[in-house]
DNA sequence: CATGAATGAGAATTCATTCAT
DNA sequence: AATGAATGAATTCTCATTCAT
């Protein structure tokens, strides 16, 4: 097989700097960007501060990779809907409920997702990530430009669309993570799934 | 009259408080949350480091009271708005014309404004929060209850409805602020207000 | 006057760097410049770690500017012999007298000194400063040059020389430093002087 | 025979304490004292960190058996000198002219043996110090008291002469490394002696 | 009241040293 | 014996906060 000879060094490398990526997560989660400090983050992997600087060289890196691997992990999944073949309204049904049901895994990463948008998280004016969520941004445009070709999409620019779906149902979800006893899944699905699609206007003439 | 009596010393501390969180504003718009140092607030607003802690307790709550204060400004312009009467179309319309505007001017606020949410930015673990935040969406989530009773609006969650509107709206501001030429404000505008009405959806049968 | 009007500040300020320094040479002379931490100069001057940095861009530019401070001083006694019409004899005489003096008088310089010649000093590799140590050797050569063309030095490169008379003496100075009961500083000027002037071997037929 | 008996260990224990002292050498000379980390010697050394624990207790003793190995060579060559019967002048001549060969074939150590005369190399205020440095001044002046016993030379303190004589010709030797284009050793050796000899007074009575 | 010099807790980072493999 | 990953003490530097003037 073409599988790269993977030593043990490799595993155990690749094994490290996910825990710390995990535990940089964690942490960021629970205190925010700024307030995650390398003792915490080391504390947190249950590692020394020094062996972090083994594995990556700045904070910097470590909260750069960190964005990246979360990110990277929702953009798989949902690229796994973007790819498969499916009607438009369908598909962003599935997107939405891939969306809700990740975070709904993954609530700790929430609070970092959101830190991505403004750059001002890393704090040294380094320009750091969010060529992530522009990506992603991107992705969606491209699908609602092809249904707008082929007709099922009015005409508007799919960019400023993109953006606005994307947001609008990462507020639902945002509001999901802060309650209680949100509702099913399922519901928050239906509901923005028709917001994009049909907007709030009542339509009695249907 | 019922003015309450304001010796010269309340319209000084008033004065000052206001200076001081006018600058606070302009230093985190210009360089984010976490770099904004209390020497260069002061700097900013023209006085001495130790005076900011003669107007507020510590810097956690110049940046709230900032907060506060920014997002009250806003908030008057929609109320504005919100409490003219005016069919349920027209009043979206008109609020989403007012948010772009006020950020068309006020640019440097924005900045600001997304910090707000996530509550990362102070970077002590403080849980300086956003309660402005959420008096806003239940103001719009109050108009939306009415149109709704009224027939005009489908039946949801009105809460999750305004926050999808508020963050959607938001998404489109906060591309044309990172737009070189962006469009004509009424251009988004339209855009916007035809996507929370009526969805993306192409009606032909209309 | 043309004094320059110091203000109150100006003098504080002078003061602290002056302060400043002088810890910094203290502790350099007894750790050695490595070992030479910010916390110990600090507690040395009697001030907190955070105040060297209101008078110092950071530990480099210290260390730099107490070399060249206390370079400054040695020069500026030497120089006061040199600018001296005096036969030249004479002149190496007293140049050695006042060198001696002033390493007597500022023992704990001396290792300071010795630490400017080689630019490992600062651990950075930041081609800091020996220039003075230049400047000292090439002013010498000049007092050397017109000797030379003045016909009372044979004719060798003054640069070389320079640098020869400068080591040749600080190492008896280094040597003086280190003994208990050193002879008395008449003896070793006069000793140099003559190792300078007229060498080692013996003249009988003098 | 008297040969102690050396076991293959032996042999082995005694080539990594050589690998690691010139690798401990070279390190130093590039990057001076105090950048020279243990990582890099290893590197240099073709080791890991911890074999070198193995040989030395820690930083400073591999550091201090360096510093000894390497004037011990300079030394023996020195010595071949010193011990070789030869007249006074024709000795210091060959003395002269055996260190500047000597720096001049290893242009590397210098640096090193600058580092030597203040002890402030190795951070740790641990007196490192310098014996060798005492052995060879010492080795030098009993030569020249010889010198003076047989009336070559005029009487004065023996120690202090050579220590005179040793940096002076140091700055010499200092000043050709430092110089693109440096004169024929010869040049040096003559101008060095001549000034130890008969001084820089020039003697048109002779 | 206002100031800004001084403070010192706390953050990031480095590197000599240890120790399980 | 050799390794090198892990450690954590030590170091530099920042910045919110205090307080004497």
């Amino acid at each position: 097989m073409a599988t790269p000879p993977r030593s043990k060094e490799d595993v155990v490398q690749e094994f490290r700097v996910q825990t710390l990526m995990e535990a940089t997560l964690r942490v960021i989660a629970r205190k925010g960007m700024a307030a995650a400090t390398m003792q915490e983050i080391a504390d947190e992997a249950g590692v020394s501060k020094g062996t972090i600087y083994l594995y990556f060289r700045d904070r910097d890196e470590l909260v750069e990779r960190t964005f990246e691997g979360a990110i990277a992990q929702l953009m798989s999944e949902l690229d796994a809907v973007l790819d498969r073949p499916m009607p438009f309204e369908e598909k962003i049904r599935e997107l939405i409920a891939a969306k809700i049901a990740f975070f709904g895994k993954n609530r700790e990463f929430f609070r970092l997702y959101l830190s991505m948008r403004s750059p001002e998280g890393t704090q040294r004016p380094k320009q750091t990530c969010h060529p992530q969520y522009r990506v992603r941004a991107q992705r969606l445009a491209a699908v609602l430009q092809k249904a707008m070709d082929d007709g099922e999409v009015r005409p508007v620019d799919p960019n400023r669309l993109a953006l606005f779906i994307i947001e609008g149902s990462t507020a639902i979800i945002l509001e999901r993570l802060s309650e209680k006893h949100p509702p099913a899944e399922a519901e928050d699905v239906e509901l923005v799934t028709s917001l994009i699609l049909g907007g709030v206007r009542k339509r009695s003439d249907r």
